[in-house]
DNA sequence: TTATTTTTCCCGACAGTCGAGATAATTAAA
DNA sequence: TTTAATTATCTCGACTGTCGGGAAAAATAA
C-alpha cells in the first residue's frame, strides 16, 4: 500500500464522511473539531462533496445564541441507495435505505417449507431485488450496494455462503448470481456480525470506558446458534467477524448435528438439541430442520414447572453455552456478552449454566468476568448494523475514492 | 487519525524501510519496484535517510551483466541497537542486535530454583540490561528498544505481565521497572507471538499460496502450553497475538491447574498434567513447578514400550490438545498448525490424538483441515521473531516518524 | 444603525509525489 | 583504444494537497 497525495485526499474525504455518519448532520466547525482537520481542509472537502451531489446543506436550524447561525451539512438522501437483505430460516426480508440512512421501503417473502435446492431460492431473490428498485421508482444504477445477511458460515472476503442450516454444504456465490440483476457491489455476512457491531457501537456511545480494543460478543440463540465478535477501533469504528461458534466441538463423540459433525454446541444448545435431550431422542439422527416456537414454549413451561427431563435439557444447553463462551472468552478476551434471538425467552433456564461456565475462566478469577446482557430485538440490531455498515462501506470504498459511477463533478 | 502530508512522508519512509528489511540490502530500482513508489520518491527518501545516518551505501557488488552496477543500500549497522530478552522458566537470555539485524552479543543467567517474589528477579534483569550495553561499549542511549518475551499472559498494549507460571497473579510492569536503567521503549509479549510470526513469515516466503488473511497457529508444548496465532497481512506484514490457550477450559470439573482454575488444557497436556495422569495423582493438588525433562523422557519410553498408564497419559494429552486445537480452529480459521517446544520429542505419542481432534471439525469435513507441522528449534523461532519485530517496530514508530533522539539531520 | 460574535471562504506558503530527461558508471564491440 | 550501448541514479518542473491567517459574510444584541 503506497501513499500518494491522492490517497491522502481519499482518506480525509472518508474521514469527513465518517464524521457526518457518527455525528449526524453537522456544521463545518463541528466537523473540523471532530476530525482534527483544519477548517480550510474541511471547507475544501465539503465543497467538493457538495458539488458532486454527495452532501447537501440542510435547512437552517434555529440559532442558539448570537453570532452567525450554523449551516448544517448532511448526506444528500437521493444521492445513492443501499439494499439490506436479511435471510432467515423462515423468510427473506428486503429493505431499501437512502444515502441519509432513512428506510425507504421494506417487504418480506416467506420461504417455502421444503426447498432443498438453491436454484429457485436464488431466482426469487433476484426478482425481489428488481422489485425493490421498481417499487421506489429507481433505475438500476441507483442501488449502489447490496448487503446480505444470513445464518451459517460465510467465506472471508468473498460473498459466498459456505454452509447454511438450510442448504448445508452447497456453496452459493451471491455476487455471481446478483450480478445479473444489479450493478451494485454485493456483500454477504453472517447476521451476528452486524448484531455485534450494533451493540458495540451503542455501548461505546453510552460508556466511555469502552474504547480502543474492547471486544463484545453477541450470542444469538434460536434454531441454530450464532455468534459475532466486534472489536472497537479508534474514532468509534468497529470491526467484527462471526466464527462458526455453533459448530465448535462441545463433546468429542456427542450427538449428530445438522452440519454433519458430532457434538457441536448447536447439537446440545440449539432448539433441536434441547428437544432431543428432553425427549431422549437418538443421538445419531439428524434432528428436524425447524422446531416450532410453540413447542419450545411448551417444553420451557414444563421445565419451569419442575419437570425433570425438560429442566435437564435446558440445563445441559446452558452449561454447554457457558463452557463454549468461556473458551471463546479465553481465546479472544471478551469484555461483554450480549444474548439475543428467539431463545432469550428461555434465558431464565439457561443463564445459571452460562454463568457457571464463565466463572470458571482465568479471566473471572482475575476480576475480569465478562458482563452478560440481554438484547430482545435481534431484528432491529441486524438491520441497524447491516445498513450502517453498508453506508459506511459505500462511503469508504466508492464515494471517498471517487469511484462512484454517477459522481457529477463540477469544475 | 487524520492524514497530513507529513504523515504521508512517514508512511512512505516506513514503507521503504520495510522493503529493505524484507528484501535485504537492495538497490534504488529494486526498492522502487517493490514499493510501488516512483524512482524519484525513493531517491528523495533514501537520500534523506542516508543523511540521517539510518542507511548506508554498501560496498559495491560484483556487477552482473553490462550497464552501471547497482549501488546497494542497507541499514547502517551502528545507527541503533535493540535488546531482546527471553525469560524462560529456567533462565533469562539477553541478546543485543544491531540495526542491520546482526547479533552482537548474547549471554544468559540461570534463575534461582525457588524465587517467589518478583523483586530480586527484576533487580537482576536491570543489572543485566546495563551489562548488555556496557559489554559492547555502548552508551545508554544507543539501545533504542527492548523486546521482552515470556510465557504467561501479557496485558494487551501495555508491557505488563498479568499471569505467569512462576509468579502467578502478581502483575509486573516491566516498562516502569526498566525505565530506571534505560531510555529505550520497553515491550513485552508472550514468546509464542513471535514464534508464530517467524513461522508465518517463512511459510509466506516459501509458499505463495499463503497470502492475505491466512492464519497460522504455533503450539508450544512444555512445562506449560503456549499458543500464538499469526495473521498474514498485505506486503508480507504479519500481526499476531497469544491467547491464554493453555488455560482454556478443557473439562468443567477437571484437575487443578497451576493457574488456580480447574480443568485447563495445561492441567491435562502440560508436563505436570501428563505426569499426574500417568501416576494417577490427586486432582486437587497443584503439581510441581518444573518436571525434569529426564523424568518425562523416562515416562515416554515406558509409553512407547506399551505400558498402559504411561501410554494413557500421553493419549489423554493428545486428545485434549486435538480438541482444544479444533475449537481454536473453529473460532479463528487456522490454515496451519506448527508444533514446537521441548514436548515435540513426544510428538509420536501425541499426534494421533491431535489429528483425531482436528478431523472432527466442520472445516475438516469441508476439506480445509489445518496442516500440522513440527518445528524443532523453538529458541531460534522466538529470537528471530522477537528481533525482527523489534527492528520493524523501531523503524515504524521512531525512525520513520523522525522521533529518534539522535537523528543527525543534515540541511 | 452599529458593534459583536460566529462561521465560512480565500490566499499564499510549504511539503510531497510524479514523470521525464539529464547524468553517471560500466561493459561489449569496433 | 575508442565508441556505442546499457543500466542505474539523480535533478527539475508541474501538479496536488494541507495548513495558518486574515478577510468577508451572516445573524443577533444593544
Amino acid at each position: 500500500m503506497i501513499s500518494s497525495t491522492e490517497m491522502l485526499r481519499h482518506q480525509n474525504r472518508a474521514h469527513v464522511l465518517a464524521g457526518l455518519r457518527e455525528l449526524g448532520p453537522s456544521a463545518h466547525t463541528t466537523l473540523s473539531e471532530w476530525s482534527g482537520l483544519s477548517s480550510a481542509s474541511v471547507s475544501s472537502i465539503t465543497a467538493e462533496l457538495e458539488a458532486e451531489g454527495v452532501l447537501a446543506k440542510l435547512e437552517h436550524v434555529a440559532s442558539s445564541g448570537r453570532g452567525r447561525p450554523r449551516v448544517l451539512l448532511g448526506p444528500n438522501a437521493t444521492f445513492a441507495y443501499v439494499a439490506a437483505i436479511r435471510i432467515t430460516t423462515e423468510a427473506v426480508e428486503y429493505s431499501l435505505v437512502n444515502y441519509a440512512g432513512t428506510l425507504v421501503d421494506r417487504f418480506h417473502e416467506a420461504r417455502p417449507a421444503k426447498e432443498k435446492a438453491p436454484k429457485h431460492f436464488l431466482e426469487r431473490i433476484k426478482r425481489c431485488v428488481a422489485r425493490l428498485a421498481e417499487r421506489s421508482g429507481l433505475d438500476g444504477a441507483s442501488i449502489q450496494l447490496v448487503s446480505i445477511t444470513t445464518k451459517g458460515v460465510v467465506a472471508p472476503d468473498s460473498p459466498t455462503l459456505i454452509w447454511s442450516p438450510v442448504f448445508g454444504d452447497k456453496a452459493i456465490d451471491f455476487a455471481a448470481e446478483l450480478q445479473e440483476v444489479t450493478a451494485a457491489c454485493v456483500y454477504l455476512h453472517n447476521e451476528t456480525t452486524f448484531s455485534a457491531q450494533a451493540v458495540s457501537r451503542r455501548v461505546h456511545r453510552q460508556d466511555a470506558a469502552f474504547d480502543n480494543g474492547h471486544r463484545i460478543a453477541v450470542l444469538s440463540l434460536g434454531q441454530s446458534i450464532g455468534l459475532g465478535v466486534a472489536t472497537l477501533k479508534s474514532h468509534g469504528r468497529v470491526s467484527s467477524f462471526a466464527p462458526p461458534f455453533g459448530h465448535m466441538i462441545d463433546q468429542p463423540q456427542g450427538s449428530l448435528c445438522r452440519c454433519g459433525s458430532n457434538g457441536c454446541v448447536e447439537a446440545t444448545a440449539g432448539f433441536h438439541g434441547i428437544l432431543r435431550t428432553a425427549f431422549d431422542g437418538p443421538s445419531d439422527t439428524v434432528p428436524a430442520r425447524i422446531i416450532p416456537l410453540a413447542e419450545m414454549d411448551k417444553l420451557a413451561a414444563r421445565a419451569r414447572g419442575g419437570e425433570h427431563s425438560a429442566e435437564y435439557a435446558f440445563r445441559c444447553a446452558g452449561d454447554c453455552l457457558g463452557l463454549a463462551l468461556a473458551r471463546l472468552s479465553s481465546l479472544l478476551g471478551v469484555a461483554q456478552i450480549s444474548i439475543t434471538g428467539h431463545g432469550v425467552r428461555y434465558i431464565d433456564l439457561l443463564l445459571p449454566g452460562i454463568n457457571r461456565g464463565l466463572e470458571q475462566t482465568m479471566q473471572a478469577r482475575q476480576g475480569r468476568l465478562p458482563q452478560v446482557h440481554i438484547e430482545h430485538d435481534e431484528t432491529h440490531l441486524v438491520h441497524e448494523g447491516s445498513t450502517r455498515w453498508a453506508l459506511a462501506t459505500l462511503d469508504e470504498t466508492r464515494v471517498a475514492t471517487r469511484q462512484l459511477s454517477h459522481l457529477q463533478v463540477v469544475g
